[in-house]
DNA sequence: GCTCACCGTCAGGATGCCGTGAGGACCGGC
DNA sequence: GCCGGTCCTCACGGCATCCTGACGGTGAGC
C-alpha cells in the first residue's frame, strides 16, 4: 500500500513519513504543487495525502489535474478550517478533508477508511522465465505445460522461506545478490553469517524452477560472492 | 439518491431533512439506533448520516451492524471532538466523521464526496465455484441442487464473521490472502497477531462451502503464510 | 596429482503450524 | 429465566517446514 504525502514543509513531511511506514505504508513524497502531480503520475499511490497550501500550484489544481486521470483517494490536510475552504475542495475531487493542527490516529483512522474501499491494486510485476512464471502480486508461481499439450499451468508449491529468497533474487534481475543480503532479507537483520540454509533452499528452488537443476540456467551462483537471477534475454525461439 | 438520517434530536432531523429534501435528495429517518439498523435495511439508501449519541444502541454499535451487510457509505455527526471517538467510529466502518457544530454546507460537500465515490463500485460480482454460488451484493450465499433435480437453490446460512472472510478471500480470488491481512480485514485493525480464530473460521467455511471439506479445492492453505480462494478454470480435461 | 575451499544434495529429527472437536462466555429473542 | 446462536479458548493429533550434519563433486592453485 503505497502513499504520496504532498507538503511543503519539510518537518511534517518528515514526520509523516515516519508514522506511516511505521505503520506498514511505503511512502513517496512531494514538495510542491508540480512535483506532486507528477509523482502522482509516476508512482500510482494507492491514496494522496495532500497539503493545499503549497507553492506553484494551489491544492484544487493539484486535486483536478490528478482527477483528469486518476481515482485515487485524495485527504486533504489544510491550515484553513473555513467551510468555504471545505467545500471547494471536496467538490474539487477530494475525498476527505482535515484541519491542522490534528490527531495523528485520526488521519491513520481516516487513511484506513479510504484505503478500505479501494483495497489493493498493486502493480506488482509478473517475472517469466522458462516456462515458469512468477506472479509477485499473487504470490505465484506456475509452470506453462508443455508445448502442443492444452492443459493447464501447474501450480508450483512454494515453501515461505522458498519464496522470500525467490522474491529478492527476482527483484534484481541480472544484479549480483550477496549471500549476506540473500541472509538479512530472508531469515532477518541477525542472520550474517552462513551456516548451510542458503545452499539447501537455493538448491531446492532450483529443483522447482530449473528445467535441468543440474545445469542451472536462471539460478546462478557465483562462487565465493552469491547468487544471481538472470531471465533469458531474447524469447530464444531455435 | 436516498439518505437515511439518524438522530435522536427532532429538531436537528427536521432541519436536516428539510435541507436535504431541498437539494434533490429523498430522505427516511431514524431516531434511535435500533430504528436506524431496521429502516437502513429496509430502505436501502444510498448514504447514512448517523448520529453517534443515541439511546438503545451505541453509534458504534449501529456501524457494525450495518456493515454486516451493507456497504453504504456511512457519515458520522457527533458532538464529540475526541480523537479516539473517531478512530473508533471511523474503524468500525464509517466513511467520514463530523463534529457538531458543522457547517451545513460543509456536511452537503461531504455527502456528495461520498456519493461521487459509490457508483463506480456498484459492479458487486457473483462468484461461482463449484456448486456454490456467493451473490456479493445480496450478500447471499446458495447451494445449486443436484444435477437432475429440479430443487431450489437451498440458502447456505454464514455467521456475520464466516461471511466478512468469505467476502475477503473471494474478492481477491487466485491471490495470496495473508493471516494478517485476514485478521486486519475481518477483525480490525488492531488484531494482528493470530491466536487461533482464523483456523477455525476457514474450517467452519471449508465445511460449508467445499464439496469435501476434508480435502479443500477452493480455499487454500499456504502453510505459514496464508490462504488462498482459486475458483475453477475450465472442466481441466485428462 | 594433491590440497583445500566451496558448492550441491540427501536424509533424519525437531519444531511449529494447521485442522478439528469440545466446551464456556456472551447476547438478543421469546 | 430459558434457549439458540455466535464467538472465542483450549487441547490434541497430524503434517509441512526448517535446520543440522554428513558426504561427494568441482575447480583453483601449487
Amino acid at each position: 500500500m503505497k502513499i504520496l504525502i504532498a507538503d511543503d514543509d519539510p518537518q511534517i513531511l518528515r514526520a509523516l513519513g515516519i508514522t506511516l511506514t511505521a505503520h506498514g505504508y511505503e511512502v513517496a513524497v512531494a514538495h510542491d504543487g508540480r512535483q506532486a502531480i507528477s509523482e502522482a503520475a509516476a508512482q500510482h499511490p494507492d491514496l494522496i495525502v495532500l497539503d493545499l497550501g503549497m507553492p506553484h500550484l494551489t491544492g484544487i489544481d493539484v486535486i483536478v489535474a490528478v482527477r483528469g486521470w486518476s481515482a485515487v483517494p485524495i485527504l486533504v490536510v489544510s491550515g484553513r478550517a473555513d467551510s468555504a475552504d471545505k467545500v471547494d475542495a471536496l467538490d474539487a475531487g477530494a475525498d476527505d478533508y482535515v484541519t491542522k493542527p490534528f490527531a495523528i490516529d485520526e488521519l491513520l483512522a481516516r487513511i484506513r477508511a479510504l484505503t478500505r474501499r479501494t483495497p489493493a491494486q498493486s502493480d506488482e510485476p509478473v517475472v517469466r522465465f522458462g516456462d515458469i512464471t512468477v506472479d509477485l502480486a499473487a504470490h505465484q508461481v506456475l509452470r506453462a505445460p508443455d508445448a502442443g499439450s492444452s492443459a493447464e499451468p501447474a501450480i508450483v508449491r512454494l515453501t515461505p522461506t522458498e519464496w522470500k529468497m525467490l522474491e529478492v533474487l527476482v527483484r534484481s534481475p541480472r544484479r549480483l545478490v550477496t549471500r549476506t543480503t540473500l541472509l538479512t532479507e530472508v531469515w532477518g537483520p541477525q542472520y550474517t553469517n552462513d551456516t548451510g540454509y542458503l545452499r539447501l533452499y537455493v538448491s531446492q528452488l532450483r529443483k522447482k524452477l530449473e528445467p535441468d537443476p543440474a545445469h542451472p540456467r536462471y539460478l546462478l551462483t557465483e562462487s565465493g560472492m552469491g547468487y544471481r537471477f538472470v531471465p533469458d534475454e531474447e524469447p530464444a525461439p531455435n
